[in-house]
DNA sequence: CTGTTAGCGCTTTCAG
DNA sequence: CTGAAAGCGCTAACAG
């Protein structure tokens, strides 16, 4: 790899100009340009990034930090937050921290420490918010990028959407089909990272004045197999429910194929509606009828705010607010059936 | 963020003193090296990796450059060479090129020329040899993580699986069950990517005499609705059918879904069998079966490989063959129904 | 055992 | 408009 010191030399000038030439900096004469570029072509020439990073105090990446990159939201989102970094000229290190024998600390400090001017944090519901501060007080800053209370902020700058809305907008779909036997299927503890959105499902049903008792819940973890576990035990403790609201897709779908195991047709004999909209919900039969929150413009929105903070720029918010979630209709849930 | 200089000043030893001790050099006194210990854990000192890596002409990361993450086979491998660098000390820096507007060449430069000892390119069958070869050039090593076709290296340093071996089990797993009427469904052109799968299968069809006419192959893309829109062709153009290969699980998703459409039972009136084994294959309904390439091994391999190219360690292989595939049964494959 | 010195490749004052 | 000099934070010789 050729260095600046060797372009210099072929183009006749000191790397200062070189330099001046590469950043646009400083007027450099045209003729003087013309030939440091042409070296510089001719070498493929690219500067040494680290060594930028570490005369200009500033990295050329931004870390993400998420839990299990196999969960199929995090690429989702990890595209995105990758395509808002390359637009703004930097490199997203993705950091998967679920196999790290200390849950990432480690991981996270050395990233902070100098391969990253910035961390993003996807939040998995097991965010260790006192270990981002020190981050924080390291000079490094850090954002949370999928904060489900808005109304609660972490301390910490974070993105966040209204995860009670999402709830509620998916328990009043069912209530206007007319259901009113609806279970919940959590994908998380009582308070969890998914406490926004249950919350939001028992306000819908209050609202309706819709009795809704803890035995019709179930809380089970964010996976598939955990869904499909979770479904099959309450849809067999309660055959009269005639729909499921379900606090994530990844278990709606297992949810999905629970109903089918016990003979049950999705959506005449039960409805199905959850939450996100990841691009499975629409590949699924049926297809998955959920609440889309807004993953592209989370993702845009986190990257945008640790520039700013990176940058220093006076006025950041401490939390952002994205777009409402949106009901997207598809082939899971129907009008409840007279009996 | 604290430097060594401070460390030094603090302990009241040089900077050299403060590096032997982090770096277990040996050479220092028990008395010096609790004291300097001390103040690293006081300051919460850590260091600089981008000055180290300039110092050390290393990298601390590597690259993966993949097409699309959202693609479910790649956060699965994408998981597993994460945590493989990661056992080797290394960050890895995750790469989607699918959005850059130069197909990855600029980006390429960019990590390779400094950001990253080395690069692992996942092979997503658009593969631009002749910039791999000049990226190697410069001195900095790449290696092919997904060869599909062992005997016939690409140039590059490559993890390679038998994917011929691949298609010949799937095609002979239906033959034995009975099958003769056998579409295929391809998910690259003919002698793209799937080339070799698709070889195996036939070669399969020709072992035990049974034809193959290009009428009943489709070549699509290595999506789920891609599969989904060429199996409905496939088997609405030729209803004797009475199994499918498909070259690769995503597009058999969707091929699954098309007999749904259909109103076909699988395995009752259509068997489908693919090649890969993602996590969502176990997840449809019926869950699928399928021949599994080892990709956590390939992962590992690519890893370990590229690492020994770094290392410029004597007689690295140019190929490294991973185990074969192997076949798991599930529930869309069944005996032919006597006709 | 510990310190001194030099330098990785680049950028940024500040002179000329 | 261009160059000289200094230094980012760290480590590797080599002295002592």
């Amino acid at each position: 790899m050729a260095t600046i010191k060797e372009v210099a030399a072929l183009a006749g000038v000191t790397p200062t100009t070189v330099t001046n030439v590469l950043r646009d900096r400083g007027r450099v004469g045209d003729a003087t340009r013309e030939r440091v570029l042409k070296v510089v072509a001719a070498q493929g020439y690219r500067p040494n990034l680290n060594a930028r990073a570490l005369v200009e105090r500033r990295a050329p990446t931004i870390a993400l930090m998420l839990g299990c990159i196999t969960n199929p939201f995090y690429p989702e989102f990890t595209l995105q937050a990758n395509n808002a970094a390359r637009r703004h000229g930097r490199f997203l290190l993705v950091c998967n921290t679920d196999y790290e024998p200390d849950g990432g600390t480690r991981f996270l400090a050395d990233v902070a420490g100098s391969l990253s001017d910035g961390i993003l944090v996807a939040n998995n519901g097991d965010l260790r918010i006192d270990e981002l501060k020190a981050i924080q007080a390291t000079g490094t800053p850090v954002v949370i990028s999928i904060w489900e209370f808005p109304d609660d902020p972490p301390g910490v700058p974070c993105v966040a959407f209204d995860s009670h809305k999402a709830g509620f907008i998916a328990a009043d779909h069912l209530l206007e089909l007319g259901h009113h036997r609806i279970g919940a299927l959590i994908g998380s503890p009582k308070n969890g990272i998914h406490g926004g959105r249950y919350q939001g499902f028992r306000d819908a049903l209050r609202a309706r004045k819709v009795k809704h008792v803890l035995a019709d819940a179930r809380f089970c973890s964010d996976s598939f197999q955990s869904g499909f576990d979770a479904a099959l035990d309450l849809l067999s403790a309660h055959p009269d429910l005639t729909a499921l609201f379900v606090s994530n897709d990844l278990p709606a779908l297992g949810a999905l194929n629970a109903a089918a195991s016990l003979g049950l047709n999705v959506p005449d004999d039960i409805s199905i509606v959850s939450v996100t909209d990841i691009e499975l919900a629409s590949q699924s039969r049926p297809s998955l009828t959920t609440v889309a929150i807004p993953t592209a413009e989370m993702a845009e929105q986190s990257v945008e705010l640790l520039l700013k903070l990176i940058a220093n720029a006076p006025d950041v918010p401490p939390v952002v607010r994205t777009a409402d979630p949106v009901l997207v209709k598809r082939a899971s849930t129907a009008p409840v059936r007279k009996s």
